[in-house]
DNA sequence: AATAGGCACAACCGCCTCACA
DNA sequence: ATGTGAGGCGGTTGTGCCTAT
């Protein structure tokens, strides 16, 4: 009855993959493929749950893994997928070959949100923010402050607190009924990806300024990339 | 040079769905 | 029809690196 349980958690390593544990997992998927996850581990050698295996083969060692930044094009498209599918990080992951639904969310969560929130978009609705709720107050102060920060270290113009807008939403940002504003929203077509389309390449980096393609980091990493020269090979 | 704080990302946890016995 | 496990998914956390002080 049943099937027997995915691990038993006992004597199971755990935290960040060794080199060697990486080459073990690689090494059988490509000569054995994956039939089931809770026997690959045992297979493999491996000291760890068939859960585990299965993350560390998706997000960081299948051979058709883009590397790299995400692109701004990618990033616009992120936007305008997360407003029509919301958090489905695996459907929306799956408009972009090579990228995990892992990575998407991990960019969505420390770049595009911080950005959304920013120019006033609530990252969740992809709607401004109401501005005379005092409930984000404290959103605002902090955003605020935010960009005082930015602006004492000089590397924003001036200017930078108030968005230019399209015209539709600064009519949104000027009403200050909440219906209306809402009514306003739920009529425009403008959504948070157009605004970013218009906002051209002003918040490129804009918490980031200066700092170097993450990509450097991948290539400094301790993982022998020559290992994978022939993987596509091996699984035609 | 030391250290504290922030950030990015890998990995884990828990829940859900579906297939199987 | 029902119980159970595997696989998949999204939320959250832990950790190492980088930067500022």
């Amino acid at each position: 009855m049943g099937r027997q349980p995915c691990c038993d958690k006992i004597g199971l390593k755990r935290g960040p993959w060794t080199i060697e544990e990486d080459h073990k997992l690689m090494n059988f998927i490509l000569n054995n493929g994956i039939q089931c996850w809770r026997l690959v581990p045992k297979l493999a050698g491996l000291m760890r749950c068939g859960k585990s295996c299965r993350l560390r083969w998706i997000n960081y060692l299948r051979p058709d893994l883009k590397r790299g930044a995400l692109t701004e094009a990618e990033e616009d498209m992120i936007i305008k997928l997360h407003s029509q599918l919301g958090n489905r990080w695996s459907k929306i992951a799956a408009h972009f070959p090579g990228r995990t639904d892992n990575e998407i969310k991990n960019h969505w969560n420390t770049k595009i949100k911080k950005k959304l929130k920013f120019l006033g978009l609530d990252p969740l609705t992809h709607k401004p923010i109401e501005q005379p709720d005092p409930k984000n107050d404290d959103i605002k102060q902090q955003l605020s402050s935010e960009n005082e920060e930015i602006n004492e270290k000089g590397k924003l113009p001036e200017t930078l607190p108030t968005f230019d807008y399209p015209q539709e939403q600064q009519n949104i940002q000027n009403s200050t009924s909440s219906s209306s504003l809402n009514e306003m929203t739920e009529s425009s077509e403008m959504g948070s990806s157009e605004i970013f389309q218009n906002l051209g390449t002003f918040s490129r980096d804009l918490y980031n300024p200066g700092v170097e393609d993450p990509f450097q980091n991948w290539i400094g990493s301790p993982i022998r990339w020559d290992l994978f020269d022939n993987l596509e090979d091996n699984f035609l």
